[in-house]
DNA sequence: AAGTGGTCTAGACCACGAC
DNA sequence: TCGTGGTCTAGACCACTTA
């Protein structure tokens, strides 16, 4: 008897499907066993198998053709495509061949501006807990993160947040909340004072920044997040697929 | 009988949701009719029903919550998510607000740098094909799009294209090849000389850069291109969904 | 002609939330 | 307890590619 609640029957396909691609039993480029060969294996129907090739297919990984066969897509090894890994600086890290670290700046008490109270749905001046994150690729800072939470949501006290989580793991930890959705909106600045010296950036260097807003399934506003990231040592890439 | 192609019915169903959402028959924040109501108004299994409804999840406009029910996402209006619409300049120029134009600037022939002809899988010197376009918000130059395609693809005189066509049709139409899927490589810059006069930006301003590489379900590469986006008149957002 | 992926159905059972 | 969405099945038929 575990305590790890059992995942579906999908999520595991989806697993072993996602290591074989990743390990090279199914080579970039090659084609793969077809569905019913599959669905036999793992002794699922062909309506889940096909929920699981969907989604591979959607973020990149496979492609398709009717009549033909499943090919692995051939440029897997740059493909960085999951679920909301936009904001998923680690991994995006680790894609890019280095090895992530996250230092933990600050946990302070702040009020909410105007702007941040109207996107928050509360009101100028409330207690906002902000968090200030680096996170480096190889020692190198790379990723200036910073996050606001209204102190309302929060369960226990600011200072026993663990820097290190996530934001969906702290919202879910320490308020109780869990992200349904994200808007990001991706800007082009040039680095500020404040920032440069964290970045180890020359001043007047364009840099990219990443504005995001985390709902719940509620349609209430969690969080809001600013994150000042240096493409010149990282590369933000993403992955359209057609069916 | 008609010329047009029958769409599927998933397809169908999914047209008249996206539009009763749009429209405000589902309104924004409210819930809306059960699995079961909607499978039986519109005479399809639930099955069919749900594919269509988790599409639209992970596109954001829907939220999905069990026991209780589907909810419009209260932010549908900001949502512009649809496949492959990063790219889709049209698209992301009306949902900011404004009246899209595109202006043909060149369709040239060149040849291939060592980098492009590396991402075409192709020889250095190998003739290209070039389209440069200007896309205008309301009369106001926005995005300059550079778009190159190895001569070889092309089953007409270059003379012939379109240049108000999008790359996917020009590739269907011109050169009989179908985009599969597309990565996309995002980038801050400062504008260069030769941009900043077609933006009508000042030198040393940042700007958003979005390199994309299309490719076929052949893993084949089709086309490159070059996206200098103005994202200080225009937003660039993504919407990402959690099941 | 054979095999592949694409579409769709009818129905069973489960997990969760609200009442 | 009831209705909701979540998961899964077995099987039918279609569209397409390849040979």
């Amino acid at each position: 008897m575990s305590l790890i609640q059992t995942k579906s029957i999908a999520d595991q396909v989806e697993e072993l499907l996602r290591g074989r691609i990743r390990d090279g039993t199914y080579a970039p480029g090659s084609r793969m066993p077809s569905e019913s060969e599959l669905s036999d294996e793992f002794g699922v129907s062909r309506a889940t198998l096909r929920t699981v090739l969907a989604k591979l297919a959607v973020n990149g990984l496979i492609l398709r053709k009717q009549g033909d066969g499943t090919y692995v897509n051939i440029k897997v090894r740059e493909i960085n495509a999951h679920q909301g890994y936009l904001w998923e600086f680690v991994r995006i890290i680790e894609t890019n061949g280095y090895k992530p670290t996250i230092r933990s700046l600050a946990i302070e008490k702040k009020v909410a501006s105007e702007e941040q109270a109207n996107a928050l749905a509360i009101e100028p001046g409330d207690e906002l807990i902000s968090l200030t994150r680096l996170f480096y690729a190889d020692e190198r800072p790379v990723i200036l993160a910073r996050n606001v939470i209204p102190t309302t949501f929060l369960r226990e006290a600011a200072e026993h947040i663990d820097g290190q989580l996530h934001i969906s793991e702290i919202l879910k930890r320490y308020c109780h909340q869990n992200i349904a959705f994200a808007i990001t909106e991706i800007r082009s600045v040039l680095v500020e004072e404040r920032v440069h010296q964290l970045l180890a950036k020359e001043l007047d260097q364009a840099v990219l920044v990443l504005k995001v807003a985390f709902y719940s399934n509620q349609n209430l506003p969690l969080a809001l997040g600013v994150n000042y990231f240096d493409d010149k040592v990282l590369r933000l890439s993403l992955v359209q697929a057609w069916s």
